[in-house]
DNA sequence: AGGGCCATGTAAGTCGTTACATGATTGT
DNA sequence: ACAATCATGTAACGACTTACATGGCCCT
């Protein structure tokens, strides 16, 4: 019934390797940009509360030149969870809030030269996203085998809708570059 | 600094006509499904906070029909605040979570048949969300002059946003069927 | 000397979701 | 009869963001 989605990602990263907060705060950086972000305070406190609930458990490492790291390791009763949640319920449509669409669609409130300065900015910044996914293609977890089957199908949806992004944005500046002209 | 999106939403909608919370929330399932998303109870929220603000002044019209009315209007500083946002400023990344491809990217957990199914699922779903946005684009606040020009860019990017979803459905599960068939 | 990475957490505040609450009108 | 639409709000909770707090190592 519940959202709580930021739990299924947690436990879902855990599935792969054990982890410590960090390296999971790192990992959602790496793999799951384009469809999921979370602050690394908001990941200690998920993994505390899982830990509570027993969906988890955690061992301190120490360590000599850094400091000691909390190892995670999914349970099995978190694998459960994980499980009938990904099995069980509906379709759930994306929760996006995009700042740049939104002051795309108020562009009748500013000048064209504005407008088009910022579809160009736009589209550089979805280009270094792009380069980004494009580089992570060509890491040995990238194959589409069966065990890595979820993350080559989502890093392709990222990199199509970069494109998707990159070419809308060309095709927008044309728009407005022939109102100029009117 | 701050993010506060939501208020520039609601802000931008009102520069077009002074509205109702109610229909504030309506016009955002219409226009901006593809953007932006919130619930009437936070609508009304930040509506009552930028009037102790004096951003926008309501006034209650009473109606015989229906219950009364409380129709909001943008002020010189709403309109000033909203302005000096879309003007200044960098390119933020979206703040998404999309729980789709959350599950998508969890595949190797489960069978290769009840991911096609999802897959197959969310094909559907977002084929319905193209169907509304190809109706919207008839409606006669849809051409591409300069007072419309905001919300003819997004609607397009928010159509051809699905079609890249729906096309990519349809590769995913062609991945998915090859790998059976080793 | 300064910045970035490693590493973990807390606290305060804002934002977002779900449920509660009311009640008339219109369509099937 | 029942559901949907019109219309507005509050309350409780859960999620998210920003700032605070600490401190050593490595590289330039």
């Amino acid at each position: 019934m519940i959202a709580v989605s930021l739990r299924y990602a947690l436990l879902g990263l855990l599935t792969r390797e054990d982890a410590t907060g960090y390296e999971l705060t790192q990992n959602f950086k790496k793999t799951m940009i384009h469809f999921w972000y979370a602050h690394h305070s908001q990941i200690y406190r998920e993994l505390s509360k899982m830990e509570t609930e027993r969906l988890v458990a955690s061992k301190v490492v120490p360590q000599d030149d850094h400091p000691d790291k909390k190892v995670y390791k999914i349970k099995e009763a978190g694998h459960n969870e994980l499980l009938s949640w990904l099995i069980g319920g509906d379709v759930h449509p994306p929760k996006l809030k995009d700042e740049q669409l939104l002051k795309i669609s108020l562009f009748h409130l500013i000048s064209k030269e504005e407008s088009i300065s910022y579809l160009q900015k736009s589209k550089e910044h979805h280009n270094q996203i792009l380069a980004r996914m494009v580089e992570l293609k060509t890491s040995p977890e990238q194959d589409c085998s069966e065990d890595h089957i979820g993350g080559y199908l989502t890093l392709e949806f990222g990199i199509r809708a970069m494109k998707m992004w990159i070419e809308w944005c060309g095709w927008a500046v044309e728009v407005l570059e022939s109102l100029k002209k009117e």
